[in-house]
DNA sequence: TACATGACTATCC
DNA sequence: GGGATAGCCATGT
């Protein structure tokens, strides 16, 4: 189904610049809410997956965190790496330097 | 550093 | 239609 919360996600996810990535918190704050959860739930279930650019969101601790499309976790990566978002061993290089902030 | 708790939704009984 | 469970996590102890 396409619920409000999941439109507003993946609208908020089609605003990240290729190159940059965003965490699941920013989202959240993007979305005011505190429900990081229900955010990874909306975008890992989204039934549009070329539509939405979601290999750009990761944790905010600089991890990738988990992956539901392709390979999993290993595909995100390279479409990460293939953007210019260096990875290392599931964590990104550079975090601060490629982390995008949503602008209200 | 590792474990437990928390906020919110979609999905499965 | 209603209640219970799990989820691309965050944060605090």
């Amino acid at each position: 189904m396409a619920t409000v919360f999941q439109q507003s996600v993946w609208k908020a996810l089609e605003k990240i610049p290729q190159g940059k990535v965003t965490s699941y918190a920013e989202i959240a704050r993007y979305l005011n809410t505190a429900a990081v959860r229900a955010v990874g739930s909306a975008v890992g279930k989204n039934p549009n997956a070329p539509e939405v650019p979601c290999h750009r969101v990761v944790r905010s601790d600089g991890r990738i965190g988990q992956y539901s499309g392709g390979e999993g976790v290993p595909t995100k990566v390279r479409l990460l790496t293939e953007e210019g978002v260096q990875t290392l061993e599931g964590k990104i290089i550079d975090f601060e330097k490629v982390y995008w902030e949503f602008k209200p």
